[in-house]
DNA sequence: AATAATATATAACGATCACTATATAAGGTT
DNA sequence: AACCTTATATAGTGATCGTTATATATTATT
């Protein structure tokens, strides 16, 4: 049956929300189809209608969690100027995105899914992260291009291992220690930062 | 039935070096008793006379993992000298040990892991992770003690970080370029490095 | 040599797994 | 209003999940 006043991309939508969400906070492994149908607000037969298998579902998240990222630096950017680097591995590392796996960045909890994954997934995760890094160095200053390049990715690399690591501890007051070292770690890898401009 | 000419802890070692190889290749979710039971070479029967259950398992598979870091480094220190950052983070982000999930740092594939357990299981992480980082804090110069930690973490954390975006990438090229870039950031965020003599 | 203790295998549990086939209710078309 | 299309629900597939209970073969004890 269908549902009354609501189209099937409303559903996608809820679908594809409810998978990034529940992929980030359980895991791959961790969670089947009938749950990520379920807080969806919808059963396993909308799911596959909309995807051809969980491995499919995964990779439409992690695309679109991606995207988000891709989405939200240049953002960041024009709001932050030259500051913009600081507030980035602030905000990274601060507690309530550190609390958040569910809606945190999911740079942090898919990344270290992808390797398991195949050529395909592994080929869209290149590329987008890719574009990210790309991002990210238009945002630094000073040395060669490549330069920018490799803080670029030393910057994404600490961030991401750094909040994995700050997420694991028990207690608070180690975990804000290593989210603290992070952040200044972080904005060393970065190097000088830029203002940038886009049209 | 028993085991002819088996004593009990030999099956127990051969069982801990089986989840964790299982865990760290396939992640938690990714492999059950019956696999981990399987490479070992027992069956489930076996796997819950060692083990209370899977959670267990992967608690005695993260400690074991760790417990051969905290191990591993001062070795690293006392051969490499002051240039054991440099070793360990070529060694890191080398091919050999970037392209072996299943024997490499259980640092990289498991930490991810942590933030979905229990407070017991990230006591635990907390407690192995502090003594890591403070035996490789005792391998770096300069600085206050404190700068020394926060460099430890930075390090520790761009390497678990920067692995993991690498061995997500499909080509080598791409992967082989983060895998540099994180070299130099791993060992730019750890500074000065010194010998370490110990008894 | 008989017996007890023990380590492991085997078998089974209900639950959930990813996925498929079919039924049905709603919207769109004529 | 009748019909067709479509989006979703329902119900099922065999397989595997983590776990428990029991059987059996080996070692240890007497």
């Amino acid at each position: 049956m269908r549902h009354k006043g609501i189209s099937k991309d409303e559903t996608r939508t809820k679908m594809i929300e409810a998978a990034s969400k529940g992929f980030r906070r359980y895991g791959y492994g961790g969670i089947g189809i009938d749950g990520l149908s379920k807080s969806a607000g919808v059963t396993s037969g909308a799911f596959y209608s909309h995807f051809g298998s969980k491995n499919e579902a995964f990779a439409m998240a992690l695309a679109s969690g991606l995207d988000d990222v891709i989405a939200s630096i240049p953002a960041m950017q024009q709001d932050h100027g030259t500051e913009w680097v600081t507030f980035f591995a602030e905000y990274y590392l601060g507690m309530s995105h550190r609390n958040d796996l569910e809606q945190g960045c999911a740079m942090a909890t898919l990344t270290p899914e992808v390797v398991r994954f195949g050529p395909d997934m592994r080929e869209m995760f290149e590329e987008k992260m890719s574009v990210i890094v790309k991002i990210v160095a238009q945002g630094l200053a000073g040395g060669t291009e490549n330069s920018r390049s490799v803080r670029a990715w030393s910057m994404l690399g600490v961030l991401i291992g750094g909040i994995s690591i700050a997420r694991g501890m028990k207690s608070k007051a180690v975990s804000n220690a290593v989210a603290d070292a992070i952040k200044s770690a972080a904005i060393d890898a970065a190097g000088r930062a830029c203002s940038v401009k886009r049209p």
